[in-house]
DNA sequence: TGAATTTAAATCGCGCACGATATAATGACA
DNA sequence: TGTCATTATATCGTGCGCGATTTAAATTCA
């Protein structure tokens, strides 16, 4: 190894997982005071997100598409339902799946949401080919590591 | 707005904020196993990774660097005290702020900590240029977004 | 069919992360 | 100097996020 190399691995700054750490946070805090308004944190915006995009999934189906565990999309699909944006609602075909069903309020959240990925964008400073790019790499990155994962 | 940009806005996966956050996850399921033999949690080991960089820290210049708050970092750090791997003292010159200093095992457990940017890097199954690309890109979108925080 | 396995959610405990607030020490400056 | 503002850390409450475990339903297959 260099030793450009070696003093890397005494940087924080050079180390790619505190990058994607880093950002994650700063991504945190720009949607703040937006989310705020829509009575939405960061991670319930992500799961409403996703239930615009297709509603009445399963908790199992969400949890696929975000990587999360029922462990952490339980509570805060409650915290959802408690403020009146979805309904659960066991499956009957298959009473061990519960569907999260958009209401009304649910549904109409979107059009006051609408605004808001423009909004990141643009604190972000990309242009839109170069969100493009650093979104497809991240993913890529991000399946590529859970196929290491998978196989441990 | 073309038809395939508004199309865009309801998918997931192609928002770059959902990338980061669930690359986030992903480089945290890799390190745990890695970590786990350390004893250390992820945010654990950046703030070792820190100290290790620069030892005899306050609060503060961690918080700064590693864009974390005290009420997030002073329960952290008295973790890694009661682990044995730090100690934490008041400033004699400034009664206020708090020294972080590493402990000899807290020095030691660095050599055994020597392999795992390489593992983590092998798993990302990214080449050297590109990650160093993809950091780069990620600390300007990281700042940018802070310099838009800090101005509202 | 009926026992064993698998699957889906939920629950629990722990650690992170923040905002709001408290406390104590320092600095500013009238 | 004494008051007022600022700074550094700590504390508290809330919400994520996971691993381990539990419960109940569905599936497998002997």
């Amino acid at each position: 190894m260099t030793k450009a190399a070696k003093e890397d691995l005494l940087n924080l700054e050079k180390f790619l997982c505190f990058s994607i750490y880093s950002a994650g946070h700063a991504f945190n805090r720009v949607y703040k005071p937006l989310l705020d308004k829509l009575g939405l944190t960061y991670p319930q915006y992500l799961v409403m997100v996703a239930l615009w995009q297709e509603d009445n999934q399963s908790v199992r189906s969400i949890g696929a598409k975000m990587y999360l565990e029922s462990s952490t999309l339980t509570p805060l699909l409650k915290r959802l339902e408690a403020n009146g944006l979805v309904t659960r609602t066991r499956d009957p075909s298959d009473e061990r799946s519960v569907r999260i069903t958009l209401t009304e309020a649910g549904k109409t959240l979107r059009d006051q949401a609408e605004e808001v990925p423009a909004c990141i964008l643009e604190a972000t400073g990309l242009d839109v080919e170069t969100a493009k790019r650093l979104n497809r790499d991240l993913r890529t990155m991000r399946d590529q590591i859970d196929a290491v994962v998978r196989e441990l």
